[in-house]
DNA sequence: TACAAATATGTACTAAAAACACATTAAACC
DNA sequence: GGTTTAATGTGTTTTTAGTACATATTTGTA
Protein backbone atom coordinates (compact mmCIF):
# COMPACT_ATOMS: atom_id res chain seq x y z
CA UNK A 1 0.00 0.00 0.00
CA UNK A 2 3.18 2.54 0.74
CA UNK A 3 3.97 2.34 -2.74
CA UNK A 4 0.39 2.93 -4.43
CA UNK A 5 0.07 5.78 -2.22
CA UNK A 6 3.28 7.16 -3.01
CA UNK A 7 2.49 7.15 -6.67
CA UNK A 8 -0.33 8.67 -6.17
CA UNK A 9 1.11 11.57 -4.67
CA UNK A 10 4.51 11.38 -6.61
CA UNK A 11 6.38 14.51 -7.29
CA UNK A 12 10.21 15.67 -7.39
CA UNK A 13 9.58 16.06 -3.27
CA UNK A 14 7.65 13.24 -1.70
CA UNK A 15 9.04 10.82 -3.92
CA UNK A 16 11.94 9.63 -1.32
CA UNK A 17 9.90 9.88 1.69
CA UNK A 18 8.31 6.86 3.04
CA UNK A 19 4.17 6.56 3.40
CA UNK A 20 4.57 6.62 7.40
CA UNK A 21 5.82 10.53 7.33
CA UNK A 22 2.22 11.19 5.61
CA UNK A 23 -0.32 9.32 7.28
CA UNK A 24 0.13 10.64 10.91
CA UNK A 25 -1.88 13.62 11.10
CA UNK A 26 -5.04 13.48 13.26
CA UNK A 27 -8.24 15.68 11.89
CA UNK A 28 -10.64 17.10 14.21
CA UNK A 29 -13.73 19.51 13.81
CA UNK A 30 -14.68 22.06 15.70
CA UNK A 31 -17.92 23.40 15.98
CA UNK A 32 -19.22 27.18 16.60
CA UNK A 33 -22.59 26.96 18.14
CA UNK A 34 -24.04 29.69 18.19
CA UNK A 35 -27.47 30.73 20.44
CA UNK A 36 -29.32 33.80 21.05
CA UNK A 37 -30.31 35.60 24.32
CA UNK A 38 -31.59 38.71 26.09
CA UNK A 39 -30.55 40.19 22.76
CA UNK A 40 -27.06 38.69 22.67
CA UNK A 41 -25.23 36.37 20.47
CA UNK A 42 -23.71 33.34 22.38
CA UNK A 43 -21.37 30.70 21.18
CA UNK A 44 -21.34 27.61 23.45
CA UNK A 45 -18.06 26.90 24.85
CA UNK A 46 -16.34 24.32 27.09
CA UNK A 47 -13.38 24.77 29.23
CA UNK A 48 -10.14 23.43 28.23
CA UNK A 49 -8.80 20.57 30.09
CA UNK A 50 -5.47 20.90 28.57
CA UNK A 51 -2.89 21.91 31.01
CA UNK A 52 -1.25 24.29 28.10
CA UNK A 53 -4.70 26.06 28.00
CA UNK A 54 -5.96 25.97 31.93
CA UNK A 55 -7.96 28.66 32.39
CA UNK A 56 -8.97 29.11 28.78
CA UNK A 57 -12.80 28.19 27.16
CA UNK A 58 -12.68 26.19 23.88
CA UNK A 59 -14.98 25.47 21.04
CA UNK A 60 -16.39 22.24 21.05
CA UNK A 61 -14.76 19.66 18.68
CA UNK A 62 -13.11 16.05 18.67
CA UNK A 63 -11.15 14.12 16.44
CA UNK A 64 -12.79 12.78 12.82
CA UNK A 65 -12.70 8.91 13.12
CA UNK A 66 -11.39 6.50 10.83
CA UNK A 67 -14.55 5.52 9.90
CA UNK A 68 -16.28 8.84 9.71
CA UNK A 69 -17.12 11.70 7.43
CA UNK A 70 -15.43 15.18 7.90
CA UNK A 71 -19.04 16.58 7.85
CA UNK A 72 -20.30 13.78 9.73
CA UNK A 73 -17.96 14.35 12.24
CA UNK A 74 -19.44 17.85 12.85
CA UNK A 75 -23.17 16.70 13.06
CA UNK A 76 -21.93 13.51 15.67
CA UNK A 77 -20.13 16.63 17.70
CA UNK A 78 -23.55 18.30 17.33
CA UNK A 79 -25.09 15.78 18.57
CA UNK A 80 -23.25 14.74 21.45
CA UNK A 81 -22.83 17.91 22.97
CA UNK A 82 -26.67 19.25 22.82
CA UNK A 83 -28.76 16.26 22.09
CA UNK A 84 -30.13 17.73 18.49
CA UNK A 85 -29.91 16.27 15.69
CA UNK A 86 -31.53 17.93 12.73
CA UNK A 87 -29.66 21.52 13.05
CA UNK A 88 -27.89 22.79 10.11
CA UNK A 89 -24.48 22.82 9.80
CA UNK A 90 -22.17 24.88 7.29
CA UNK A 91 -18.13 24.20 7.05
CA UNK A 92 -16.27 27.12 6.92
CA UNK A 93 -12.30 26.93 6.67
CA UNK A 94 -9.44 24.99 7.72
CA UNK A 95 -6.96 25.95 10.09
CA UNK A 96 -3.65 24.09 9.29
CA UNK A 97 -0.83 25.78 11.02
CA UNK A 98 2.03 23.64 11.84
CA UNK A 99 1.66 24.25 15.66
CA UNK A 100 -1.98 24.78 16.37
CA UNK A 101 -2.50 21.88 18.78
CA UNK A 102 0.46 21.30 21.80
CA UNK A 103 -0.08 17.22 21.46
CA UNK A 104 0.37 17.01 17.93
CA UNK A 105 -0.19 17.84 14.11
CA UNK A 106 -3.94 18.08 14.02
CA UNK A 107 -5.58 19.92 10.92
CA UNK A 108 -9.11 21.08 12.12
CA UNK A 109 -12.04 21.91 9.85
CA UNK A 110 -14.56 24.60 11.13
CA UNK A 111 -18.19 24.49 11.12
CA UNK A 112 -20.98 26.77 11.99
CA UNK A 113 -24.14 25.97 13.45
CA UNK A 114 -27.24 28.15 14.34
CA UNK A 115 -29.57 26.76 17.24
CA UNK A 116 -32.52 28.09 19.52
CA UNK A 117 -30.84 28.14 22.80
CA UNK A 118 -34.17 27.25 24.26
CA UNK A 119 -35.00 24.03 22.30
CA UNK A 120 -37.31 21.72 24.01
CA UNK A 121 -34.58 19.00 22.95
CA UNK A 122 -31.60 20.63 24.21
CA UNK A 123 -29.39 18.99 26.69
CA UNK A 124 -26.01 20.22 27.56
CA UNK A 125 -24.20 16.89 28.33
CA UNK A 126 -21.51 18.24 30.11
CA UNK A 127 -20.92 20.52 33.36
CA UNK A 128 -18.48 22.75 31.72
CA UNK A 129 -20.55 23.71 28.74
CA UNK A 130 -21.89 27.25 28.40
CA UNK A 131 -22.98 29.85 26.44
CA UNK A 132 -20.66 33.21 26.52
CA UNK A 133 -21.72 36.09 24.99
CA UNK A 134 -19.59 36.96 21.47
CA UNK A 135 -19.01 40.50 22.62
CA UNK A 136 -17.36 39.18 25.67
CA UNK A 137 -14.99 36.32 24.24
CA UNK A 138 -11.79 36.76 25.27
CA UNK A 139 -8.52 34.66 24.72
CA UNK A 140 -9.36 30.92 23.89
CA UNK A 141 -7.57 27.69 23.70
CA UNK A 142 -5.56 26.68 20.44
CA UNK A 143 -6.61 28.76 17.40
CA UNK A 144 -10.49 28.74 18.31
CA UNK A 145 -9.97 33.02 18.72
CA UNK A 146 -9.21 32.55 14.91
CA UNK A 147 -11.77 30.40 13.91
CA UNK A 148 -14.63 32.14 15.91
CA UNK A 149 -13.96 35.21 14.34
CA UNK A 150 -13.79 33.70 10.58
CA UNK A 151 -17.44 32.18 11.49
CA UNK A 152 -18.87 34.87 12.59
CA UNK A 153 -17.22 36.65 9.33
CA UNK A 154 -18.90 34.21 7.14
CA UNK A 155 -22.23 34.26 8.76
CA UNK A 156 -22.11 38.06 8.84
CA UNK A 157 -21.76 37.94 5.54
CA UNK A 158 -24.45 35.48 4.55
CA UNK A 159 -27.23 36.21 6.80
CA UNK A 160 -28.94 38.69 4.76
CA UNK A 161 -28.88 36.54 1.66
CA UNK A 162 -29.73 32.63 3.06
CA UNK A 163 -32.30 32.23 5.82
CA UNK A 164 -30.11 31.22 8.33
CA UNK A 165 -30.80 32.76 10.75
CA UNK A 166 -34.57 31.34 11.93
CA UNK A 167 -33.16 28.30 13.69
CA UNK A 168 -31.63 31.00 16.32
CA UNK A 169 -35.47 31.58 16.84
CA UNK A 170 -38.40 29.49 18.99
CA UNK A 171 -40.97 27.97 15.94
CA UNK A 172 -43.15 31.33 16.41
CA UNK A 173 -41.74 34.66 16.69
CA UNK A 174 -42.59 38.22 15.99
CA UNK A 175 -40.85 40.82 13.53
CA UNK A 176 -39.11 42.85 16.69
CA UNK A 177 -37.71 39.23 17.61
CA UNK A 178 -36.40 38.48 14.19
CA UNK A 179 -35.39 42.18 14.02
CA UNK A 180 -33.33 41.92 17.40
CA UNK A 181 -31.52 38.66 16.06
CA UNK A 182 -30.39 40.37 12.86
CA UNK A 183 -29.05 43.02 15.10
CA UNK A 184 -27.39 41.09 17.61
CA UNK A 185 -25.69 39.43 14.58
CA UNK A 186 -24.68 42.18 12.28
CA UNK A 187 -23.91 44.66 15.46
CA UNK A 188 -25.98 47.57 13.95
CA UNK A 189 -29.04 48.99 14.37
CA UNK A 190 -31.93 48.75 11.63
CA UNK A 191 -34.59 50.84 10.83
CA UNK A 192 -37.64 48.97 11.60
CA UNK A 193 -39.96 49.92 8.55
CA UNK A 194 -37.31 49.11 5.89
CA UNK A 195 -36.28 46.30 7.81
CA UNK A 196 -40.06 44.49 7.81
CA UNK A 197 -39.80 45.43 3.95
CA UNK A 198 -36.80 44.05 3.06
CA UNK A 199 -37.83 41.03 4.93
CA UNK A 200 -41.79 40.89 2.90
CA UNK A 201 -40.08 40.81 0.04
CA UNK A 202 -38.67 37.71 0.59
CA UNK A 203 -40.41 34.81 0.55
CA UNK A 204 -39.26 33.76 3.84
CA UNK A 205 -41.94 34.16 6.45
CA UNK A 206 -45.52 32.90 6.87
CA UNK A 207 -47.86 34.70 8.85
CA UNK A 208 -48.88 32.57 11.31
CA UNK A 209 -52.35 34.87 12.07
CA UNK A 210 -51.24 35.21 15.73
CA UNK A 211 -50.45 37.52 18.20
CA UNK A 212 -47.76 37.41 20.92
CA UNK A 213 -49.43 37.46 24.17
CA UNK A 214 -47.39 38.24 27.37
CA UNK A 215 -45.54 41.32 26.01
CA UNK A 216 -46.22 44.47 28.25
CA UNK A 217 -47.53 46.49 25.02
CA UNK A 218 -49.04 45.93 21.96
CA UNK A 219 -48.61 42.57 20.99
CA UNK A 220 -47.01 42.34 17.38
CA UNK A 221 -48.20 38.86 14.69
CA UNK A 222 -46.46 35.99 14.84
CA UNK A 223 -44.62 34.20 12.02
CA UNK A 224 -43.29 31.26 11.31
CA UNK A 225 -40.42 30.22 9.12
CA UNK A 226 -41.50 29.38 5.33
CA UNK A 227 -41.78 25.88 5.77
CA UNK A 228 -40.69 25.04 2.15
CA UNK A 229 -37.43 26.89 3.12
CA UNK A 230 -36.98 24.31 6.44
CA UNK A 231 -35.70 21.42 4.75
CA UNK A 232 -32.55 23.16 3.43
CA UNK A 233 -31.92 24.34 6.93
CA UNK A 234 -32.09 20.89 8.68
CA UNK A 235 -29.19 18.80 8.86
CA UNK A 236 -27.85 16.53 5.98
CA UNK A 237 -26.85 13.42 8.16
CA UNK A 238 -28.74 10.15 8.31
CA UNK A 239 -29.62 10.33 11.38
CA UNK A 240 -28.26 6.89 13.29
CA UNK B 1 2.00 11.64 24.08
CA UNK B 2 -1.54 9.45 23.37
CA UNK B 3 -2.84 10.13 27.04
CA UNK B 4 -2.07 13.95 26.35
CA UNK B 5 -3.78 13.71 22.91
CA UNK B 6 -6.29 11.36 24.34
CA UNK B 7 -7.27 14.23 27.08
CA UNK B 8 -7.13 17.19 24.97
CA UNK B 9 -9.89 15.05 23.04
CA UNK B 10 -12.01 13.26 25.43
CA UNK B 11 -15.56 12.75 24.61
CA UNK B 12 -17.67 9.78 26.07
CA UNK B 13 -17.05 7.98 22.82
CA UNK B 14 -13.30 8.64 22.13
CA UNK B 15 -11.94 8.02 25.48
CA UNK B 16 -11.50 3.94 24.97
CA UNK B 17 -9.71 4.13 21.47
CA UNK B 18 -5.69 4.47 21.00
CA UNK B 19 -3.84 6.90 19.69
CA UNK B 20 -3.35 5.43 16.82
CA UNK B 21 -6.69 5.29 15.58
CA UNK B 22 -6.78 9.08 14.82
CA UNK B 23 -3.64 9.90 14.19
CA UNK B 24 -2.85 8.28 10.99
CA UNK B 25 -4.96 10.36 8.19
CA UNK B 26 -3.14 11.87 5.45
CA UNK B 27 -4.12 15.27 4.74
CA UNK B 28 -4.03 16.66 1.16
CA UNK B 29 -4.12 20.20 -1.12
CA UNK B 30 -5.49 20.23 -4.36
CA UNK B 31 -5.00 23.18 -6.35
CA UNK B 32 -7.40 24.43 -8.95
CA UNK B 33 -5.06 26.88 -11.07
CA UNK B 34 -7.04 29.18 -13.41
CA UNK B 35 -5.46 30.68 -16.72
CA UNK B 36 -6.43 32.28 -19.81
CA UNK B 37 -6.15 31.97 -22.48
CA UNK B 38 -8.08 32.79 -26.42
CA UNK B 39 -11.68 33.73 -24.41
CA UNK B 40 -11.49 30.65 -22.64
CA UNK B 41 -10.97 30.13 -18.61
CA UNK B 42 -8.85 27.29 -18.36
CA UNK B 43 -7.58 25.03 -15.60
CA UNK B 44 -4.23 23.25 -15.29
CA UNK B 45 -4.46 19.49 -15.13
CA UNK B 46 -2.38 16.48 -14.72
CA UNK B 47 -2.38 12.94 -15.65
CA UNK B 48 -3.64 10.45 -12.70
CA UNK B 49 -1.30 8.04 -12.32
CA UNK B 50 -3.15 5.83 -10.33
CA UNK B 51 -4.28 2.70 -12.12
CA UNK B 52 -8.04 3.50 -10.51
CA UNK B 53 -7.97 6.29 -12.55
CA UNK B 54 -5.93 5.58 -15.19
CA UNK B 55 -7.19 8.06 -18.49
CA UNK B 56 -8.39 10.93 -16.31
CA UNK B 57 -7.09 13.78 -15.26
CA UNK B 58 -6.48 15.42 -12.27
CA UNK B 59 -5.97 18.80 -10.09
CA UNK B 60 -2.41 19.59 -8.91
CA UNK B 61 -2.16 18.35 -5.13
CA UNK B 62 0.13 16.54 -3.04
CA UNK B 63 0.54 15.29 0.67
CA UNK B 64 0.63 17.77 3.18
CA UNK B 65 4.39 17.71 4.75
CA UNK B 66 4.36 17.09 8.55
CA UNK B 67 6.31 20.21 9.40
CA UNK B 68 4.47 22.19 6.56
CA UNK B 69 1.27 24.62 7.29
CA UNK B 70 -1.58 23.80 5.36
CA UNK B 71 -1.22 27.15 3.24
CA UNK B 72 2.48 27.14 3.19
CA UNK B 73 1.38 23.24 1.29
CA UNK B 74 -0.79 25.02 -1.80
CA UNK B 75 2.00 27.81 -1.97
CA UNK B 76 4.54 24.75 -2.51
CA UNK B 77 2.74 22.90 -5.03
CA UNK B 78 1.79 26.29 -7.00
CA UNK B 79 5.78 27.17 -7.32
CA UNK B 80 6.87 23.38 -8.04
CA UNK B 81 3.98 22.85 -10.15
CA UNK B 82 4.38 26.45 -12.53
CA UNK B 83 7.71 28.07 -10.98
CA UNK B 84 5.72 30.86 -9.98
CA UNK B 85 6.26 32.66 -6.45
CA UNK B 86 4.36 35.78 -6.50
CA UNK B 87 0.91 34.56 -7.04
CA UNK B 88 -2.93 34.78 -4.82
CA UNK B 89 -3.76 31.27 -3.81
CA UNK B 90 -7.32 31.06 -1.50
CA UNK B 91 -8.53 27.90 0.38
CA UNK B 92 -11.96 27.11 -0.08
CA UNK B 93 -13.34 24.43 0.46
CA UNK B 94 -11.92 20.81 2.38
CA UNK B 95 -13.51 17.46 1.40
CA UNK B 96 -13.32 14.62 3.56
CA UNK B 97 -15.41 11.53 2.26
CA UNK B 98 -14.19 8.30 3.77
CA UNK B 99 -13.72 6.89 0.34
CA UNK B 100 -12.55 9.36 -1.79
CA UNK B 101 -9.04 8.17 -2.54
CA UNK B 102 -8.42 4.38 -3.40
CA UNK B 103 -5.29 4.36 -1.09
CA UNK B 104 -6.73 5.45 1.97
CA UNK B 105 -7.78 8.57 3.96
CA UNK B 106 -7.18 11.55 2.65
CA UNK B 107 -8.56 14.51 3.28
CA UNK B 108 -8.02 17.17 1.26
CA UNK B 109 -8.05 21.06 1.62
CA UNK B 110 -8.79 23.15 -1.85
CA UNK B 111 -7.32 26.32 -3.04
CA UNK B 112 -7.77 28.26 -6.35
CA UNK B 113 -5.35 30.49 -7.76
CA UNK B 114 -5.38 32.67 -10.86
CA UNK B 115 -2.38 33.03 -12.77
CA UNK B 116 -1.74 34.61 -16.59
CA UNK B 117 -1.00 31.59 -18.58
CA UNK B 118 1.47 33.26 -20.70
CA UNK B 119 3.72 34.96 -17.64
CA UNK B 120 7.11 35.12 -18.79
CA UNK B 121 8.32 32.99 -15.68
CA UNK B 122 5.70 29.96 -15.81
CA UNK B 123 7.52 26.80 -16.48
CA UNK B 124 5.27 23.61 -16.30
CA UNK B 125 7.68 20.92 -14.63
CA UNK B 126 5.95 18.30 -16.46
CA UNK B 127 4.77 16.93 -19.52
CA UNK B 128 1.74 15.66 -18.65
CA UNK B 129 0.39 18.92 -17.46
CA UNK B 130 -1.34 21.11 -19.80
CA UNK B 131 -4.25 23.57 -19.19
CA UNK B 132 -8.03 22.37 -20.36
CA UNK B 133 -10.47 24.52 -21.32
CA UNK B 134 -12.92 24.79 -17.98
CA UNK B 135 -16.05 24.53 -20.42
CA UNK B 136 -15.10 20.96 -21.72
CA UNK B 137 -14.01 19.31 -18.48
CA UNK B 138 -15.21 15.86 -18.51
CA UNK B 139 -15.19 13.20 -15.66
CA UNK B 140 -11.74 14.11 -13.25
CA UNK B 141 -9.92 11.85 -11.06
CA UNK B 142 -10.65 11.52 -7.14
CA UNK B 143 -13.84 13.94 -6.28
CA UNK B 144 -11.67 16.80 -8.59
CA UNK B 145 -14.68 17.12 -10.61
CA UNK B 146 -16.79 18.28 -7.26
CA UNK B 147 -13.36 20.39 -6.26
CA UNK B 148 -13.50 22.35 -9.27
CA UNK B 149 -16.91 22.95 -9.25
CA UNK B 150 -16.43 24.67 -5.78
CA UNK B 151 -13.93 26.65 -6.48
CA UNK B 152 -15.34 28.43 -9.33
CA UNK B 153 -18.66 28.98 -7.39
CA UNK B 154 -16.66 30.74 -5.33
CA UNK B 155 -14.66 32.52 -8.09
CA UNK B 156 -17.81 33.42 -9.57
CA UNK B 157 -19.63 34.48 -6.68
CA UNK B 158 -16.21 37.08 -5.70
CA UNK B 159 -15.28 38.40 -8.68
CA UNK B 160 -17.40 41.35 -9.07
CA UNK B 161 -16.61 41.95 -5.55
CA UNK B 162 -13.03 41.62 -5.20
CA UNK B 163 -10.12 42.17 -7.45
CA UNK B 164 -8.99 38.78 -8.01
CA UNK B 165 -9.38 38.19 -11.69
CA UNK B 166 -6.21 41.12 -12.70
CA UNK B 167 -3.60 37.86 -11.94
CA UNK B 168 -5.13 36.33 -15.04
CA UNK B 169 -3.94 39.12 -17.30
CA UNK B 170 -0.40 40.50 -18.40
CA UNK B 171 0.56 43.55 -16.59
CA UNK B 172 -1.34 46.11 -19.22
CA UNK B 173 -4.28 45.38 -20.79
CA UNK B 174 -7.10 46.43 -22.41
CA UNK B 175 -10.86 47.47 -21.25
CA UNK B 176 -11.97 44.76 -24.08
CA UNK B 177 -9.48 42.10 -22.91
CA UNK B 178 -10.84 42.89 -19.25
CA UNK B 179 -14.39 42.66 -19.71
CA UNK B 180 -13.92 39.29 -21.96
CA UNK B 181 -12.30 37.26 -18.88
CA UNK B 182 -15.30 38.75 -16.82
CA UNK B 183 -17.22 37.29 -19.55
CA UNK B 184 -15.23 33.67 -19.86
CA UNK B 185 -15.63 33.30 -15.90
CA UNK B 186 -19.12 34.24 -15.66
CA UNK B 187 -20.31 32.27 -19.03
CA UNK B 188 -22.31 35.53 -19.91
CA UNK B 189 -22.15 38.84 -22.18
CA UNK B 190 -21.99 41.95 -20.14
CA UNK B 191 -23.01 45.49 -21.72
CA UNK B 192 -19.67 46.95 -23.04
CA UNK B 193 -20.96 50.98 -21.84
CA UNK B 194 -22.28 48.96 -18.50
CA UNK B 195 -19.30 47.31 -18.00
CA UNK B 196 -16.53 50.31 -17.94
CA UNK B 197 -18.81 52.03 -16.02
CA UNK B 198 -18.90 49.67 -12.62
CA UNK B 199 -15.04 49.48 -13.37
CA UNK B 200 -14.62 52.96 -13.43
CA UNK B 201 -16.22 53.35 -10.42
CA UNK B 202 -13.50 51.29 -8.21
CA UNK B 203 -10.40 51.86 -7.46
CA UNK B 204 -9.02 49.23 -9.49
CA UNK B 205 -7.41 50.46 -12.70
CA UNK B 206 -4.57 52.68 -13.63
CA UNK B 207 -4.75 54.39 -16.73
CA UNK B 208 -1.37 53.72 -18.23
CA UNK B 209 -1.58 56.52 -21.26
CA UNK B 210 -0.54 54.17 -23.69
CA UNK B 211 -2.43 52.35 -26.51
CA UNK B 212 -2.38 48.80 -27.54
CA UNK B 213 -0.80 47.97 -30.43
CA UNK B 214 -0.87 45.29 -33.67
CA UNK B 215 -4.45 45.26 -33.07
CA UNK B 216 -6.33 45.15 -36.69
CA UNK B 217 -8.79 48.35 -35.41
CA UNK B 218 -8.53 51.23 -33.40
CA UNK B 219 -6.43 50.55 -30.44
CA UNK B 220 -7.41 50.82 -26.99
CA UNK B 221 -6.00 52.53 -23.77
CA UNK B 222 -4.04 50.39 -21.78
CA UNK B 223 -4.45 50.05 -18.20
CA UNK B 224 -2.78 48.10 -14.88
CA UNK B 225 -4.04 46.81 -11.50
CA UNK B 226 -3.90 49.68 -9.19
CA UNK B 227 -0.47 49.12 -7.09
CA UNK B 228 -2.06 49.91 -3.87
CA UNK B 229 -4.26 46.84 -3.96
CA UNK B 230 -1.52 44.28 -5.68
CA UNK B 231 0.08 43.65 -2.08
CA UNK B 232 -3.06 41.88 -1.38
CA UNK B 233 -3.16 39.40 -4.36
CA UNK B 234 0.31 38.54 -3.48
CA UNK B 235 1.24 35.09 -2.57
CA UNK B 236 1.82 34.96 1.80
CA UNK B 237 4.41 32.55 1.58
CA UNK B 238 7.93 33.14 2.82
CA UNK B 239 9.50 32.39 -0.12
CA UNK B 240 12.29 30.01 0.45
C1' DT C 1 -11.33 57.82 -49.78
C1' DA C 2 -14.93 54.92 -48.33
C1' DC C 3 -15.72 51.09 -45.28
C1' DA C 4 -15.30 47.95 -41.37
C1' DA C 5 -14.55 47.29 -36.70
C1' DA C 6 -13.43 48.62 -32.84
C1' DT C 7 -13.11 52.58 -28.96
C1' DA C 8 -15.08 56.27 -26.14
C1' DT C 9 -18.69 58.66 -24.01
C1' DG C 10 -23.19 59.55 -22.73
C1' DT C 11 -28.52 59.79 -21.50
C1' DA C 12 -33.01 58.00 -20.27
C1' DC C 13 -35.39 54.65 -17.75
C1' DT C 14 -36.06 51.28 -13.87
C1' DA C 15 -35.40 49.03 -9.63
C1' DA C 16 -33.55 48.83 -5.18
C1' DA C 17 -32.02 51.01 -0.89
C1' DA C 18 -32.15 54.60 2.62
C1' DA C 19 -34.41 58.27 5.12
C1' DC C 20 -38.24 59.65 7.13
C1' DA C 21 -43.82 60.33 9.40
C1' DC C 22 -48.02 59.25 11.10
C1' DA C 23 -52.02 56.64 12.58
C1' DT C 24 -53.20 52.47 15.51
C1' DT C 25 -53.35 49.21 19.25
C1' DA C 26 -53.08 47.24 23.81
C1' DA C 27 -51.28 47.39 28.54
C1' DA C 28 -50.39 50.14 32.60
C1' DC C 29 -51.38 53.81 35.40
C1' DC C 30 -53.87 57.26 37.68
C1' DG D 1 -62.71 55.03 32.35
C1' DG D 2 -59.69 58.28 30.49
C1' DT D 3 -54.80 59.21 29.81
C1' DT D 4 -50.23 57.89 29.08
C1' DT D 5 -46.80 54.89 27.24
C1' DA D 6 -44.61 51.95 24.19
C1' DA D 7 -44.90 49.35 21.05
C1' DT D 8 -47.02 47.78 16.03
C1' DG D 9 -48.30 48.55 11.21
C1' DT D 10 -48.21 50.99 6.91
C1' DG D 11 -46.91 54.20 4.01
C1' DT D 12 -44.11 58.38 1.02
C1' DT D 13 -40.07 60.74 -0.56
C1' DT D 14 -35.37 60.86 -1.76
C1' DT D 15 -31.21 58.86 -3.13
C1' DT D 16 -28.47 55.55 -5.18
C1' DA D 17 -27.42 51.82 -8.11
C1' DG D 18 -28.46 49.14 -12.18
C1' DT D 19 -30.12 48.35 -16.97
C1' DA D 20 -31.14 49.49 -21.67
C1' DC D 21 -29.90 51.82 -25.32
C1' DA D 22 -27.38 55.60 -29.31
C1' DT D 23 -24.04 58.28 -31.47
C1' DA D 24 -19.60 60.19 -32.59
C1' DT D 25 -14.63 58.88 -33.08
C1' DT D 26 -10.40 56.49 -34.35
C1' DT D 27 -7.62 53.31 -36.79
C1' DG D 28 -6.57 49.71 -40.37
C1' DT D 29 -7.75 48.03 -44.72
C1' DA D 30 -9.65 47.47 -49.38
Amino acid sequence: MPDKILKAFKTAETEKISHLDYFNIAVSVDCVILGYENKQLKVLLIKSDLEEFSGLNSLLGDLVRPDEDLDEASYRILRERTGLNDVYLEQVQTFGRIGRHPSGRVVTTAYFSLLDLHHHQLRLNHNDLHWHPISKIGKLAFDHKDILDSCLLRLRQQVLERPLIFSLLPEKFSLRQLQEVYEAILGTDLDRRNFRKKVSLKDWLVDLNEMESDVPHRPGKLYKLNPALKKRLRGRLKVI
